[in-house]
DNA sequence: CTGTATCCTTTTGGATACTG
DNA sequence: CAGTATCCAAAAGGATACAG
């Protein structure tokens, strides 16, 4: 699971695309040129491991709204449960433990009884923080939209009972 | 499946919270007055359907791949397959078709024989392109750190034979 | 309170064959 | 070339019981 570290992606010598420029730097920028047969880029797209790692962590079905919750401060376990409507007991141990191995969360356990741990944000967690949050406004402010063109579909395209 | 809006996370009425504010307004602000008990934010947290809705459609295996090559411009069927490596006929189609959905993706059919068809992002499609590229971007950055968090976790917990 | 283990259902996704 | 349908294996995830 050794990829290239940082490749591409960086800035630098950017290249003309096919199409408009909407937000900046294509997710192909940086790699070395095409074959020049009219392809427009990431041939076999290299960064897509590295970027089906991270979106495979961030991607379930909880990860997002515990690190969402998380960046407004610290928490133990059970209100993070009481927070998240509908996780499972399972779920929420399961994803805490893959945030912390994976060096986003870290998890501060008291020597009490009964017990109580913490979980909090490690800096690399909540520099992960501020494109999540870009999704999640994403998210808020087009979801009308996703619900009306995916209601219009649906008009559109009745399923053959 | 009709939430509300655009609620929260717009900006303006910031309270403060219970950590460091790293990245900027948080995932709660906007929300009416806490029961000041002591919580932070977000009880029930009414954008978590939203969330969901969206990270279900953005968090598979192949979505985020197939909206950051068509941000590089159109592109036909075959030619989504060749450079994503790895994705299946099925899991393309599968792909393509929830995406135009949603209305990310706008599908034109030429009726030629054989036949021609061009996937391109949508207006929609394109305004999702930018925080997706800042996620990215943040995989390719921080995807090292990942890793070696990781192996420092393993090494710290071997699993029990 | 926090965490682990077990069981079982649902979902995801790959392989493949077939159609226009 | 593009798309659909079927079958099947693997993974995700919920419920529950139990332990420290």
């Amino acid at each position: 699971m050794s990829d290239h570290p940082a490749a591409a992606l960086d800035g630098a010598s950017p290249r003309a695309s096919a199409a408009s420029d909407p937000a900046g730097p294509s997710l192909c920028e940086g790699l070395p040129p095409l074959p020049a047969d009219g392809a427009v880029c990431a041939r076999d797209f290299p960064e897509a491991h590295t970027i089906r790692t991270v979106i495979a962590r961030l991607g379930d079905k909880w990860t997002l709204l515990v690190v969402g919750l998380l960046g407004d401060g610290p928490a133990r376990f059970t209100e993070l449960q009481r927070r998240i409507d509908g996780i499972s007991h399972r779920m929420l141990t399961q994803t805490l433990r893959a945030l912390e191995r994976d060096g986003l969360v870290r998890r501060t356990a008291y020597p009490e009884i009964p017990p109580r741990v913490e979980y909090a944000l490690t800096p690399l967690g909540r520099s992960l923080l501020e494109p999540t949050l870009a999704l999640v406004r994403w998210a808020a402010e087009h979801h009308p939209e996703l619900t009306t063109a995916r209601d219009r579909y649906d008009a559109a395209h009745p399923e053959p009972d």
